[in-house]
DNA sequence: GGTTGGCGTTGATCTGGATCAAACCGAGGC
DNA sequence: GCCTCGGTTTGATCCAGATCAACGCCAACC
């Protein structure tokens, strides 16, 4: 039941902060934005936008988000990779996402965070105080309408999850995990047979609900069935696209 | 791991729907109003709101929302109760949550819903087609907000679902089911140490990710250790507020 | 080249919750 | 009053996935 119990205590980090004597057109070749809600912020207030953030790197391993402090500000991650998640008292933790390039953390009713992020490689991010980000929206309300679709987004996404955790086989998650992982790692082309898997069998474990035992197991029986390969940990190949969809929606 | 097949095809709702000549002022006497996104619309504009919406009654145990249909339109709660769910094809059931009086409905970037709705009691509603509430909300930025704000609390409530579905034991499943049933049945009170269990033990089975049995059984255990009192199957007392709490945490 | 340490895999065993089965109970209906 | 029927409870058994325990692999480091 319980999971790598060093993460009960998720080391915070020691943010390294940029001070913010950017060039204002910073924003304007940010390689982030066609990715993020800031793209709704037309080119001409490039600077306005640079002038509300500042910017920050995580440190691989550490915190730069943590459930329960006060959700002051909100983050857009410009490069690197993340995992959010929360954690029970005694160390147990669920993975409820990835965040890449683009995504962005930390809008809450709340006055705390609900989850925490952990870089995972190095995160570049950009971080808006809840003030600068209000008037930001209240000037460009095509900002706070991509926000609402980001969002709705994200809500449809958590509701599948919770399918998957509530009600399909360990075979089943898996094959909904790689189907999904083949077709963001896939970017705007047309899913890849072939890709990576950045994060750890631990992560996969703690994101579908499962152990890391059977994770590897469901995974080698998979490949046993001729439905995917495994080339290494880190990579996999689709054998069988229909086969392992079909899979994944509980049909067989 | 199959529940209730009966519900692998839905009753879709012969749908009453009341021809909208209703007086323009319906909207400012709507019951619903203070619970729900429309309060951002002020109060000069109610006539420009009624004009953007038709009414309409589900029946209980009949479909108003159907999973893959065509989402040409939102819907807001007025009166009774819905349960929001997926399904897979063999009939295994995840309910996402329970819609009550002022909650929006439908709010999906897809073009199709990826949820039902079905009525459990009888569900009043108003029915905003998508170009409509689209105008709207261009309208009335606030509208738009609090739109946003709903949302993200939804995902919030989404999030904490995964913890639950992804780690939590049966015990823990539905001692955090009674304390936020318990909460929201309170209204805007205090949370009520008596409230009522509207739905049944089936419902509450595929909510929480688990069967009727358990949830009966743990039920019961829970009532043995003199942490609640059950005087009928639809009525909870909760007798150890704090036990009950720290259970749903995960301590112990 | 040996050691360490962090994954990942595989095997043996255990168990919480699912499944199968039966009895119970209260609200209608006649 | 009796019968039916849907929902609920309780009991017996089963099993998918957790837990416990080795072991393999490889990269980093002395």
């Amino acid at each position: 039941m319980t999971t790598n119990a060093r993460l009960a205590t998720p080391v915070m980090a020691a943010p390294v902060m940029v001070p913010d004597h950017r060039h204002l057109g910073a924003c304007a070749h940010c390689d982030a934005r066609p990715h993020s809600v800031c793209n709704a912020v037309p080119a001409v207030d490039m600077a306005r936008l640079a002038a509300a953030s500042t910017t920050g790197i995580a440190q691989p391993g550490t915190c730069f988000v943590e459930e329960g402090a006060k959700a002051d500000a909100f983050f857009n991650i410009t490069a690197g990779t993340a995992r959010l998640f929360k954690l029970l008292p005694d160390g147990r933790r669920q993975i409820m996402g990835f965040a890449g390039v683009g995504h962005f953390i930390g809008l809450a009713v709340s006055s705390t965070f609900t989850f925490s992020a952990e870089a995972i490689d190095h995160v570049h991010y950009c971080r808006f105080s809840r003030p600068r980000l209000r008037a930001l929206l209240d000037d460009f309300p095509a900002m706070e309408q991509k926000l609402l679709e980001v969002t709705s987004s994200e809500l449809v996404a958590a509701q599948e999850q919770m399918l998957l955790l509530g009600r399909k086989t360990a075979r089943e998650r898996l094959a909904s995990f790689l189907i999904a992982e083949s077709r963001h790692n896939a970017g705007c082309h047309l899913p890849r047979r072939q890709f990576a898997l950045p994060m750890t069998r631990g992560d996969i474990a703690d994101y579908l609900g499962l152990t890391i035992e059977t994770v590897s197991r469901t995974l080698t029986r998979l490949r046993h069935e001729g439905l995917i390969e495994i080339p290494s940990a880190g990579d996999v190949v689709i054998l069988d696209r229909d086969g392992l969809e079909r899979l994944a929606e509980g049909l067989t």
